[in-house]
DNA sequence: CCATTTAATTCAACCACTGAACAAATAGCG
DNA sequence: CGCTATTTGTTCAGTGGTTGAATTAAATGG
């Protein structure tokens, strides 16, 4: 710890008390939450404003004698993160500032399936090129950007295994590399930050949903993921490969997987599994309705709908069940295609944890659906860019 | 951060690297090391030495000209942690110095099961005034104590459940409270921390064998335990609750487990249905040597037990595939009576998690035996308070 | 025996926090 | 309307702890 090491520390500290406030605070509520005294914080504070991380809000109306104090909040004009998301339907690409507004979101629908990496990787930096275009013409700067896909990403970014993209070792940020405004290299982290899509929707929803916790939130997309999300901070695992609970098994006599286990989660509650148990195997729903179209057909009461996903979310609760065994955890977030069918899939979830959690009896497992949308994993990494600048200003503020 | 964090924090930074370090270290290489400069080393070092967490050893011989530097190592004679276990057929306790050496250590066998909790505790009082008394012997001052059990214990260190010791709410703290020597508070932290038996034979793998990284370590004892080392930490979970792992479901519709599931790992690779399909359950064997037994049995090549173990060893791999899926760990540890059964147990358990891991491709699991053995537990409580002054030496220093 | 090299200490300078005093801005009250 | 109480935010001398250079200490090697 070096003698500067106080001041960034303390930079952090402020910024994290004034991002995660309910309200915008003063200097003083800052110096009494932090221990800190009131000239500490004003010279933080100062700094802060000074680095474009923190704007002084209108005088808050308050009650009794005394000057009135003035609001701090994170600023809306300063740096912004650039988020980005390749799944199997669909790109996206969003913006989202510091108080973790987005800006700016769009989402450009195609079956990439067919598509070769690079050139889906074209498309993507298209959209990147509009969404910072956008990002400049509302004055924020971007300061970083992450990536989701859908597979197996190793630390250098590159993608080891995608099965539903059908990538394997596509060297990401290499492909990006050529394509601006993807290339700056921010304070020893890489410009772009590739990583698995559970994992960036897990971080959305920790930062949108229910304050820090330990949660699991499970990804029902074509594959299944999950991020677990510890003590407040995302684990990822020895190598980036934390989540993959698609692969646990869950009957191990069951029918083989492709992934050369047997009885595998995705075989009872992948979308390929619910959709061909409830008969619609040969339906050619495209990925992203037909969650909305089980959900209907399960509200008209179609039996054969009704048994599959009964089935899913028994399958479903076994693993969960395992998982809070194992990391005691209080709360399973459904998010991707699960969160319309929650309805259908919660009881019995809910049935098998009771029955097969040790702990149950004392403290109740919480199943809530995702507060964000489809969109979860762009907004997660664009998130995590600005989550990363308010977890550590000083490595902003030492370079304008 | 106050001001004085910054020597807090640096006398952690200091102390943390001397007790790390492969060999005594010198002030210099600290400084080089740690970035420091070497004036602010000697200030921290001088704290450290008259705070008797440090002593400096004989000058080490090196090569080249140059003034020798002064070795310094961790003090034989500071501070030293009380750790005590109660298990179903054994008590012990033990005193380990700040240098991790186990300084003192005492067994008593005595089957557990019908004697109170109130007694068990009285005798494991006992058993930890002499323990003081050997300490103070040799010039060691007990900086505190932990206590492991083979049950769930809440916060407060109340055991809520062990279920082997057919222990319900006992609480442990106050029942000890009258109990000298076991009376002091430190630095905010209790006396007497009561910890799950299974995360504390983790913590001491953790410092005892390969360093830091992400492991599971499965304690076999009646019951089966585990504990989760995340980037060389221990996971506790929410609530304390975590590592649950004898009640992972192995095959949903399995027998009927006393937790209230079905084909929990417990039914098949617990003691009891070890030796019940190896058709000695009523062989009365003690818990302690049953393992060794087991071991015995299959080097002979009974037919029964072989295949009882091989039975045992893809039910753990199952549950190992779940867990290394869930968590992408790259070692698996099997402690306690798991150790001496390892050759029988770990190909099954290999070829499961070959087959059912989806990263095993690019990385294979490792599975090894602890590097200690029954005591592992409650080495590993000792270890936790003296780990504890090692990484704040502050609250010790602000104390004598 | 002296030059060289590395270790550790000393000391003035400096950075950031501390605490108290002060200025600013408002509400309440007579 | 003016005075007081109250709370916010700033100023400033003081202090703890790190910094960097100079100094002393203790060895090797020619």
């Amino acid at each position: 710890m070096r003698q500067g090491s106080l001041r960034e520390l303390n930079l952090a500290l402020v910024l994290g008390r004034i991002a995660t406030a309910p309200r915008p605070p003063s200097r003083a509520a800052l110096a009494a939450e932090t221990g800190l005294t009131r000239a500490t914080v004003s010279a933080v504070v100062e700094d802060l404003v000074a680095g474009r991380l923190v704007t002084e809000a209108e005088p808050t109306p308050r009650a009794g004698a005394g000057r009135p104090a003035r609001g701090l909040v994170l600023a809306g004009d300063g740096p912004a993160g650039l988020g980005m998301e390749i799944n199997v339907d669909y790109l996206a690409a969003c913006v989202v500032d510091l108080a973790g507004e987005v800006r700016h979101h769009v989402v450009h629908r195609a079956d990439l399936r067919p598509v070769s990496a690079a050139d889906a990787l074209g498309r993507l930096a298209r959209l990147a090129a509009g969404a910072r275009a956008a990002a400049e013409a509302e004055g924020l700067t971007l300061a970083g950007a992450a990536l989701g896909v859908p597979g197996l990403v190793d630390a250098a970014g590159q993608v080891r295994l995608a099965p539903n993209l059908g990538w394997r070792d596509v060297p990401v940020p290499e492909l990006l590399a050529g394509h601006p405004p993807l290339t700056e290299v921010v304070d020893g982290v890489p410009a772009l930050v590739v990583e698995n899509e559970a994992n960036l929707a897990a971080l959305a929803e920790l930062h949108a949903g229910a304050g820090p916790g330990n949660f699991l939130h499970i990804s029902g997309e074509v594959g299944i993921g999950a991020g677990i999300v510890l003590d407040g901070t995302l684990y990822r695992g020895s190598r980036g490969w934390s989540g993959e609970i698609g692969h646990i098994p869950v009957r191990p006599d069951g029918p083989p997987c492709r992934c050369g286990g047997r009885g595998c989660l995705e075989r009872y509650a992948g979308q390929e599994a619910i959709l061909s148990a409830a008969g619609l195997a040969g339906a050619d729903l495209p990925a992203d309705t037909a969650p909305t179209r089980l959900a209907e057909l399960a509200e008209a009461g179609q039996a054969a709908v009704l048994a599959a996903l009964h089935e899913a979310g028994t399958a479903l609760g076994i693993t969960v069940a395992s998982v809070v065994n194992l990391l005691d955890l209080d709360t399973v977030v459904l998010g991707g295609g699960y969160a319309p069918l929650i309805p259908w899939l919660r009881p019995p979830m809910l049935a098998e944890i009771d029955r097969r959690v040790l702990t149950a009896a004392w403290s109740p497992v919480t199943v809530r659906p995702a507060t964000l949308g489809a969109t979860a994993a762009a907004v997660g990494a664009a998130g995590s860019v600005v989550r990363r600048i308010i977890a550590r200003p000083a490595g902003w503020l030492a370079r304008l």
